[in-house]
DNA sequence: ATAAAAATGTTGTAAAAGCAACAAGAAAAC
DNA sequence: GTTTTCTTGTTGCTTTTACAACATTTTTAT
């Protein structure tokens, strides 16, 4: 559903061409990397999947992004104030290509294609990246837990062309990434059964309605 | 505070070095443009402000983006599924630049350094993008109301390194922009007040806590 | 200068969401 | 295979938010 061009061939280009890039293999539960200040790291989720996490000075948890496959990260993608703050975990084993973005201005070799792959592939990832920040800030501008669920269950329902899809998250995950109460959305899930316009069954939803 | 490459000299090599740009003025309550499927216009801000708005079935308004001087925008960046959906409004008296994203793809002449500065600027604009929108996601990631106008007022206040400033959108606005029913946020900014955490005088806020 | 429109401010009431606590089931660890 | 941890599901109660209505002030249009 996303950005259609090859990615894949793209990833395997960075990695044969360029000696500024290094890649590397996590297991689920491991930290990614954590967010630093001065520091312009540039991340891309080749396998897995993870997700960019703030714990408050209360200790509550906010899941700010999740990543699949071929998400783009790093501190250039975000503004932060101080260390320790953020952090990326791997939810999955996972496979990530690391780079720092001052790559785009100091060309590593003469004749090095790897830069010109870069900078003609970088936008669609990018714009992926910033497309996927809208459909959250949409989510987000629900009034409404049950907005946000029906919001969520149907972008799910279109991505894969069928009314009944897994859940790519816990519905502990969902609530901390819809910013809602677990109990109170687990509330909001039982009424949007009792209306029919979802049937669940387990993690996997049917959406009733279209 | 945000990007701070020169990006005037930037907008004015744009428009001195190629014709695939289009630079038009708008008054005040203009429509700048309609997202269309299909399209990949570019557009970047170059004086006033603007809107991004939608209108739901039910009539509601959304400000789904409030766009200021060297903002960028257009269907390249939003998901969009039918015409007439999303458009932008201005503010206040605008100028706008205009291309196509194709312009990436298709060079149009020999020599033309125009792509050469718009592949090395454009990044600078499409992540100062990004973090507003991340921000956004912070701002809207919030459970209470009250908990939005501390960070919306904080995120102010820091970004003129001063405890007091001045609202640059309507309370109307600013309870569409932070997803809250405007009478709810009036009593909050009521108990703010209350509370001495924020000073008001008009639309001048002052800060009183760190 | 006056009328119209928009924004601000306030309040009562109903609806929604948060909080807290706990039981049951599923998954992971040992 | 058993224990431990995590997730799901539910409920009572409290706090917050939405909705609606209206008065007042400010801004805009004519």
């Amino acid at each position: 559903m996303k950005s259609n061009f090859n990615l894949d061939k793209f990833i395997s280009d960075l990695q044969s061409f360029c000696n500024k890039t290094q890649t590397k293999s996590f297991e689920k539960g491991e930290i990614i990397t954590t967010y630093l200040v001065n520091r312009r790291q540039v991340c891309i989720l080749l396998e897995g999947s993870a997700d960019l996490l703030r714990y408050d000075f209360n200790g509550n948890k906010t899941i700010v992004e999740r990543f699949y496959r071929h998400a783009i990260f790093g501190e250039v993608f975000y503004q932060i104030n101080t260390n320790n703050d953020l952090f990326v975990l791997a939810k999955e084993n996972s496979k990530v290509i690391f780079f720092n973005y001052d790559i785009f201005d100091k060309k590593c070799k003469k004749n090095c294609d790897f830069h010109e792959k870069l900078l003609i592939n970088l936008p669609n990832l990018i714009l992926s990246k910033i497309e996927d920040l809208n459909f959250r800030i949409e989510l987000l501008s629900k009034r409404t837990t049950r907005e946000k669920l029906i919001s969520y269950f149907s972008k799910q329902s279109e991505n894969i062309f069928n009314k009944s899809f897994v859940l790519p998250l816990t519905l502990t995950d969902l609530a901390d990434y819809l910013s809602v109460d677990r109990s109170a959305m687990m509330r909001e899930i039982s009424t949007l059964k009792e209306d029919g316009i979802i049937k669940k069954d387990g993690n996997k939803i049917t959406m009733l309605i279209d």
